[in-house]
DNA sequence: AGATCCATGTAAGACGTTACATGATTTG
DNA sequence: CAAATCATGTAACGTCTTACATGGATCT
């Protein structure tokens, strides 16, 4: 599938995707490492959805692979069929659930990490947007997200206070915490 | 990891924490299924991590964990180390990258679909956020997850007619694409 | 009585990443 | 000349999901 996709576009070799997919402005909504593009390719072309033709250029073999008119339809089919769930796994946003049993200066940091990260993804998205000229689908998906983006970003520092007040004081030199809220025969820390 | 988290608000046994996280505020965010939790519950119990009870309720064999201090010091230490990247997969928006080829009636069932999900989620985190009281941290992860999905359905409210305009017109059937873009070589549609 | 829920666990299989193995070419 | 980049592929490993196997209890 993801193969499929960077093929709309042009032709490609199975490095030339890897490149596509880390540049594109979809950095972790869309990756893959190499251990699935090349058989993804392989299976592909074994099933005749994308054609492979060689080319030695100065001396490299190099794979490069064109989708055919079955990957077209196919890839258009599947996308217009039902759709999996979405999925978001965040670990900042895991971590943020427990924040008040966390070091403040830990919460602080994690906070300014995640608008970092953030400001860097808008920031990312808008260069390429400027950069090249992109398709109907393509704005609007860009347009989603630096809309999303944002308004996490806003929320992130309008609100970072509330968390941060309410983290451990203490910094207590590494992981003891300082409240034990209410386990039975929970007192020792066990620094280890 | 995720039981641990599970075992950090009270006892509970492995079909507990899977129900745990299918009511729980943030479905999409965390989730397992029964095939990862148990195998789970035993290493933690064997790494020390959590301690077992075995009660036999009624005449059903029921085992419930509870977090050992070594666990939640564990637990607590894991967090605050350093994170791995989040990552977002939306085949909704995956395909909204294709929708200049797609039929006009999918993309828009699409973002309608898309529109009710995300309102559905609001709804349930609003109603949990009602129900039970909730530590800073809770809070904190519940209201920007609310202040991204509200200005994710303003964006598509106020940004869909752009896209579906640039979708595909004809109804045309069923996956037949009716223009094909520039493919050398590519005009036998291939209904199959 | 039959369906549904409670409850645990195993096995098979899909999927994906990391690391390894290899080698040419370009750049500093 | 060494280092980075281009380029392909395999193998090991881990993680998770699905499906299966099992059985008591509760509800209709």
């Amino acid at each position: 599938m993801l193969c499929l996709a960077a093929l709309m576009g042009r032709e490609a070799s199975g490095y030339d995707i890897k490149k596509d997919l880390e540049k594109g402005s979809a950095t972790g909504l869309i990756d893959a490492s190499f251990g699935s593009i090349y058989p993804a390719l392989a299976r592909l072309a074994n099933e005749g959805f994308v054609a492979v033709r060689s080319e030695g250029a100065r001396g490299r073999d190099k794979k490069i692979y064109a989708m055919t008119p079955e990957g077209r339809a196919y890839f258009l089919r599947t996308l217009a069929g039902p759709l999996p769930d979405e999925k978001y796994r965040s670990p900042f946003l895991f971590a943020m659930l427990f924040a008040d049993e966390l070091p403040r200066a830990r919460v602080r940091a994690m906070i300014d990490r995640q608008i970092a990260l953030w400001e860097d993804k808008i920031q990312a998205i808008d260069t390429l947007t400027g950069q090249q000229p992109a398709c109907a689908g393509e704005n609007f998906v860009n347009g989603l997200g630096i809309a999303t983006l944002k308004a996490g970003l806003d929320y992130l520092r309008r609100h970072r206070a509330a968390v941060e007040k309410a983290a451990q004081g203490e910094p207590s030199p590494v992981g003891a915490p300082s409240s034990q809220t209410s386990y039975p025969g929970a007192a020792a820390p066990a620094a280890e």
